[in-house]
RNA sequence: GCGCUCAUAGCUCAACGGAUAGAGCACUUGACUACGGAUCAAGAGGUUGCAGGUUCGAAUCCUGCUGAGCGCACCA
């Protein structure tokens, strides 16, 4: 029985009881079912009667007592305790709870999803960062934890699709331009420009790709330099991206919504909507209408169209091409713009708090010998995502930069995570998935094959019961992690789930030893170890890392 | 000045409003004639920044305070 029918069975006591005047309360949309901590406290439990204890009029225990007698004739119960304030403490017979493992080995890759997002279209664009320079560590952060999103919100049964958000018009671009044409000509590097060694390398990528350049008029140059240069630095951060295991269903350039017109129509949308106005020469947003500390100017007294214009532009441009929910995950630096951002979808007539979810995430801090490194772009001083796959390899940073909740600062100490890397939880994980792996070796070498015939009445002891527990929560964390968007319950799922195989493995022997004979147990046990292997390896797939047979 | 976010073991981090706040690292002590020791078992380590409030119950929700990071453009 999973944790999932477990609760409908509860809630459909909870209904018998009220049908039969026993309770008088609405019964409740969804019951809490909850694995315990402390094994004492049953297989589940639930605190519904102490929820419903004050609309029903009645002392909680006293209505456990009621749902405790109901609960006790639902097939596969063992016990029912009522504990505590008015807990409702549930254990199952070791069959119902062992069937969990046929249920995982038959969905296969399957074990997990669910639909709790059901058919909901969400754009969801991350990293996004200026084209004129490499990714870097902060980026990464967000590649990681974006991309393992995204698996999490499919899973769930969301439409998804990635996007990337070039950044491909403004002035940034003119300076990376600029440094590319000095680089070139071995001039010093312009005021605010971009140094580095990739800013040579590109300039000589193009210098080399345009033969002549450097005898063009200097507009022309510097128009060259802008094209190429920028098609160069896009090729390079795809990559990267790439090689990091992460996809963008789109790339989505800035520049097409100047071009296309998709700016000017914007505004005339919101316009149209009641919300522009004109002011002092310039044209602006009323944001302050929804929430925002200050309106914002579309367009400048000078005719310009600002970087807040083409936002609006593409928050539209992602409506119309079908999104219900335009997700951004910014860096912590951005979160003034929040409050613009959804105003915007609230100007175009759309519910700022289903539409549009703004997500802030906290920077990566670098120590290096035991002092925070201050990295910037321009200077020239940072760490790429190459760095960090060069390090520790795609799977170790994933797993590290995916692991922990987006609302804290994550602090790496260079010199510690290249020196023991091999102490990144990630191993911990892969290994349970390998040690399985072996198993199953073994056994195809005894000539064991995992019968049909499976007795889950076996699987009884106290470290199959924690693990088939264990694996009974999946589905629950994953449509958790999907709703709240927050991947690193995975990673902590999966470390949980990889103790208790491993306790497991340590007291129950799955193999016959030497001329031991192979038992309705030793198939028992292949039957929970599958599950296990199936479920770590659906869990890894998310979380973009690779769930090795041999380590 | 106004605003956003954060504060949990020595360190890095977990914890749908639930029962005795959990892991890893580091520290102490055990278990390898091995289904893979990248493991397991045991120990030690906490007034969840401070003070109130809400309730059957608060690390979690609310208020105030302290500390830290960040943001407050007709820049991009």
């Amino acid at each position: 029985m999973t944790p999932a029918e477990l609760s409908q069975a509860v809630q459909a006591a909870v209904s018998a009881a009220v049908q039969a005047g026993e309770l008088t309360v609405d019964v409740p949309e969804h019951v809490t079912v909850e694995r315990p901590k402390n094994r004492d406290h049953g297989d589940y439990a639930t605190n519904v009667a102490l929820q419903l204890a004050k609309p029903a009029g009645r002392p909680p225990r006293a209505v456990a007592e009621i749902l405790a007698g109901r609960l006790r004739g639902i097939g596969g119960v063992a016990k029912v305790d009522i504990a505590g304030p008015g807990f409702l403490n549930i254990t199952l017979d070791a069959a119902t709870q062992g069937e969990l493992a046929r249920t995982i080995v038959e969905a296969g890759e399957a074990y997990g999803r669910n639909e709790a997002l059901k058919g909901l279209r969400i754009n969801l664009e991350f990293v996004s960062a200026n084209p004129t320079g490499p990714i870097h560590i902060g980026g990464v952060r967000w590649a990681a934890v974006g991309d393992s999103l995204a698996r999490v919100l499919k899973a769930t049964g969301a439409e998804v699709s990635t996007e990337y958000y070039l950044n491909d018009a403004g002035v940034q671009i003119t300076k990376f331009a600029k440094s590319l044409k000095a680089a070139a000509n071995g001039q010093p590097v312009p005021e605010d420009g971009y140094v580095g060694e990739y800013i040579s390398d590109i300039a000589k990528a193009v210098t080399d790709g345009v033969p002549g350049v450097l005898d063009l008029p200097e507009d022309e140059q510097l128009q060259v330099f802008r094209t190429e240069g920028l098609k160069l630095m896009v090729a390079e951060i795809q990559r990267s991206m790439a090689e990091f295991g992460v996809h963008f269903d789109t790339w989505f350039s800035e520049q097409t919504l100047h071009d296309s017109g998709a700016v000017g129509k914007a505004i005339e949308r919101l316009r149209e909507q009641g919300h522009v106005f004109d002011r002092d020469g310039a044209i602006w947003l009323r944001t302050t209408d929804f929430g925002d500390d200050k309106d914002r100017v579309l367009i400048k007294a000078d005719g310009e169209t600002t970087y807040f214009a083409a936002d609006a532009a593409y928050y539209l441009s992602k409506r119309d091409r079908g999104a219900e929910v335009s997700v951004y995950m910014l860096g912590a630096d951005h979160h003034g713009y929040v409050n613009r951002l959804k105003a915007i979808a609230a100007c175009a007539g759309d519910d700022m708090d289903r539409n549009i979810e703004v997500m802030i995430g906290q920077f990566v801090k670098m120590l290096r010998d035991g002092k925070e490194v201050r990295l910037s772009k321009r200077a020239g001083n940072i760490i790429t995502i190459d760095d960090v796959i060069d390090w520790i390899g795609v799977d170790a940073a994933r797993y590290m930069l995916v692991r922990q909740s987006t609302d804290s600062t994550i602090t790496i100490d260079i010199d510690l995570v290249t020196s023991t890397s091999r102490e990144n939880p990630v191993y911990y994980v892969q290994y349970a998935h390998a040690r399985m792996s072996a198993v199953q070796r073994n056994a195809v070498e005894k000539g064991i094959v995992r019968s049909a015939d499976f007795k889950p009445e076996l699987l009884s002891s106290e470290w199959e019961n924690d693990l088939l527990g264990q694996l009974g929560e999946f589905p629950r964390v994953l449509a958790k992690a999907g709703e709240l968007r927050e991947p690193h319950h995975v990673a902590t799922y999966l470390e949980e789930l990889a103790r208790a195989y491993h306790r497991f493995y340590d007291n129950c022997q799955i193999l016959p030893k030497g001329d031991e004979e192979v038992t309705d147990l030793t198939h028992a046990r292949l039957w929970l170890a599958d599950a296990t292997r199936t479920t770590l390896a659906n869990g890894l797939r998310l979380l973009g890392v690779s769930a090795p047979e041999r380590m």
